[in-house]
DNA sequence: ATGATTTGACCCCT
DNA sequence: AGGGGTCAAATCAT
């Protein structure tokens, strides 16, 4: 491809880094050690933030660069695709993310905090595993126009691409996460202009995701304190508010987000409650 | 009884 | 014509 050869070295170095620690990670969870696991996540942000550079330095992340998506068969850009009876996708912003997510049981993969309602299921061409579509709870009864599609990565199911479309429109978008997502879904510059046209168009699609890389951190939990116990709301550069419930004690849960290349992003570093350190 | 999920059919776009 | 997104009736769960 190019001349990185030296780089692809470091960065497969430092994946493999990544991975060994991820497993460390599982297993201090495993035998409950907070402090210990806490320090990992650190060398973990710092590796995943090597890995981000080194992946830089090769222009790998260049939004041009579209090929080589380990994924892209699978969940393609709205509004590219058929979208029948979708008409209400068309100019819809969207946010697209992957939430890796261990197999926590009891637990949904993606909870996000907010309510959705699924409304269809479709196999896609050449994808392993099928979409699933979600549409805001309250579409009917506030008009709230927010939907969004989960599909599982092909070959890791523990992988899934979500891909949010519009803005909460109800009652759920004084919710954190759909306040954060609606930002996302914002044009720079434009937030002013939200009230008369609250849905961006859809040349903003990727606004999200162009951003500059920034670290997670975890929100204090609503009404700190009572239930703060098993509810670990995670911020993601995106804005994206991820509920991770019960899954610290689980010990099962691996936290990981990436983007596919063309959306020049990260890794998160995952799992300091309090802090991120970059 | 009510709300959520499943699933086949339909519509629209490429 | 094929594929993706949505609709809506049937079914399931609470």
């Amino acid at each position: 491809m190019d001349g990185c050869g030296g780089e692809k070295r470091a960065l497969a170095s430092e994946l493999a880094q990544v991975q060994a620690m991820v497993r460390e990670l599982e297993a201090r969870m495993d035998q409950d050690l907070p402090a210990a696991a806490r320090e990992l996540c650190r060398e973990l942000a710092s590796s995943v933030d090597r890995s981000i550079r080194i992946a830089r330095a090769c222009g790998w992340d260049s939004p041009g660069s579209r090929n080589g998506s380990p994924r892209s068969d699978g969940a393609q850009h709205p509004g590219g695709g058929g979208g029948g009876g979708g008409n209400a996708q068309k100019g819809t912003p969207c946010v697209r993310t992957q939430v890796r997510v261990a197999a926590v049981q009891d637990m949904a993969p993606l909870d996000d905090g907010l309510s959705w309602r699924k409304y269809g299921q479709k196999d896609i061409l050449g994808a392993m595993y099928p979409r699933a579509y979600f549409r805001c709870t309250h579409r009917n009864s506030q008009g709230c126009p927010a939907t969004k599609h989960v599909q599982r990565a092909d070959g890791d199911p523990l992988l899934y691409d979500v891909v949010y479309h519009g803005a909460h429109a109800c009652a759920q978008a004084a919710h954190p996460a759909a306040e954060h997502l609606r930002r996302q879904l914002q044009p720079e510059g434009h937030a002013d202009a939200e009230q008369s046209s609250p849905l961006a168009p859809e040349a903003e699609c990727l606004q999200a995701g162009l951003e500059p890389v920034a670290p997670y951190s975890f929100a204090p939990a609503p009404g700190a304190g009572a239930d703060f116990v098993g509810y670990f709301p995670l911020l993601s550069p995106t804005g994206l508010e991820w509920q991770l419930r019960s899954s610290y004690a689980a010990g099962g849960l691996g936290v990981g987000m990436d983007y596919e290349p063309h959306f020049e992003k990260f890794y998160t570093n995952a799992t300091d409650p309090f802090q991120w350190e970059y």
